[in-house]
DNA sequence: GCCGCGATTAACAATGCTGTTAAATAAACA
DNA sequence: TGTTTATTTAACAGCATTGTTAATCGCGGC
C-alpha cells in the first residue's frame, strides 16, 4: 500500500519546483518532504537536472493540454469565447504558479526551450490557427471586428495568469482578506470575460 | 576615481536578486561580480538579508514611482489613456523583470509585505482613486462605459508585465527572432492599447 | 533454505555558501 | 609627525548541498 517511492519523490520534486524553481529548490528538502532519504533520489533520479527535466516536461505537457481543451469546445461564437476564456481561468485556480514557473525557467536556461519548442508551441500553435479562421469567418460576417488571434490570445493568457500572479497585491490593493480570495477571482474572471469580448465586439475606439 | 566599494556591491546586489530571486541568489557571486572580496559585502550590509531589504525597498519604490508618473498626465481622457498605458509599457521596457520580481518576493516571504504596504499601496490606491474619479465624470458625459478602476488598471498592468515576462515564449510562437524583438514590442503595445480603449468605448458587449 | 537482485540505508567526500575574525593597510586628523 | 579610525584582506569556522559508495535488507524464484 502506499504510493512507490519513485512516485512519492515526483510528487515531492513537482511541488518543491514549482514553489521555488530550479535554482532555489534543494534536493534534500524533496528528500524530506517525500519521507525518504536523499540517496533514494539520486539512486532514482541520478541527478537534480535529471529530476528536475522530468517535472519540467510534465508541467509543459499539463499546460498544452489546458491551452487545447480551453479553446477547443463547440456552440455559438461569443459564448465559445466565453467558456473558453473561463476554462483557462478555472485550469488556473488549480495551477495558479505553473505558467510562471513554466515562463521562468525558460528564461533561467535556454536550453529547457526545446521542451517548449516541442512540446507547448505545436498545441499553441494550432489553436491560434483555428482560432483565427474562427475570428476570420465572424468578421466576415460582420459579427466581430477584425482582430489576429495571436493578440486575443496573448491579451486572454496575460490577464489570466497575472490574475494570480499578483493575488496577494490584489487582495491588499482591494482591501480583501484571504477568506475573500475565491470570491474575488470569481469576479476578476468576469471582468476578464468582458474585457475580453469587449476588444472582439468593439465599435468605435480607433486608432483614427 | 570609480564607484565605491559600497556601490559596486549594491549595483551587483541589484542585478543578481533580480536575476535570480533572494534564495537563488548568492551573496559570493554578487561579491564577485562587483568585483570585491566576499568580506567586504558582510563588512557594509552584515548579512543577506540586510542586503536584499535595501534592494527590495529600493525596487518597490522605483515601482511604484512608475505607476505615479504614468498615470500622472494631463490632456484629453482618450489621448490621457492612451499615453499612460505607453509610459507604463515603456518603464517596463527599461525594467523588464522588476514587477514579477516584487510579486515573487511577497509571494516567497510574507514578511516582505510590509515594504509592500508602505511604499506601494498608498500610491496604487492613489492613482486608482483618481482614475475612477475620472471615469465616472466621462461615463457620465456618456463618453465612456461604466467601469471601475481597479479592474481597468488591472487589465493594463497584466497586459503590460505579461508581455515582457512572456517574451521568450511569444517570439517563438510568433516565429520571429531575436532581432524582431524591439519591433514586436511595440506592436504588442499598440495592441494593448486598443485593447484598453476597447473596454472603455464598449459600446454593446455586456452580460446581458 | 539460499541465491540473486532491486531497494534501502548510513556514512562519506567534495564543494559551496554565509558569516566571523584578527591582522594589515590606508585615510583622517590633531 | 603620531594617533586614531575606517577599510581591506586572508584565513577560517560551520553548516548545507549535491552526489557517491559499500554494506545491508527484503523478497521472489528455484
Amino acid at each position: 500500500m502506499g504510493i512507490s517511492t519513485e512516485q512519492s519523490i515526483m510528487d515531492a520534486a513537482e511541488a518543491e519546483f514549482m514553489e521555488k524553481g530550479f535554482a532555489a529548490a534543494k534536493t534534500t528538502a524533496i528528500a524530506r518532504r517525500a519521507g525518504v532519504t536523499h540517496a533514494m533520489l539520486h539512486y532514482y533520479f541520478r541527478t537534480k537536472e535529471n529530476l528536475f527535466d522530468q517535472v519540467f516536461r510534465k508541467k509543459v505537457e499539463l499546460l498544452a493540454d489546458s491551452i487545447d481543451k480551453a479553446f477547443g469546445g463547440e456552440g455559438a461564437f461569443i459564448e465559445k469565447m466565453r467558456l473558453g476564456v473561463g476554462a483557462h481561468f478555472d485550469f488556473l485556480v488549480e495551477n495558479p504558479r505553473l505558467p510562471l514557473f513554466v515562463l521562468r525557467e525558460i528564461v533561467d536556461d535556454p536550453e529547457r526551450r526545446e521542451t517548449v519548442q516541442e512540446v507547448l508551441l505545436p498545441v499553441f500553435g494550432r489553436v491560434v490557427g483555428r482560432l483565427q479562421e474562427l475570428f476570420d469567418r465572424e468578421s466576415a460576417r460582420g459579427n466581430i471586428v477584425p482582430v489576429t488571434a495571436l493578440e486575443i490570445v496573448l491579451n486572454i493568457v496575460s490577464m489570466n495568469v497575472f490574475a494570480f500572479a499578483s493575488l496577494p497585491l490584489s487582495l491588499m490593493l482591494a482591501g480583501k482578506g484571504e477568506g475573500e480570495r475565491a470570491a474575488f477571482l470569481q469576479a476578476r474572471k468576469e471582468q476578464i470575460i468582458e474585457q475580453v469580448l469587449a476588444r472582439l465586439t468593439n465599435a468605435k475606439g480607433g486608432a483614427s
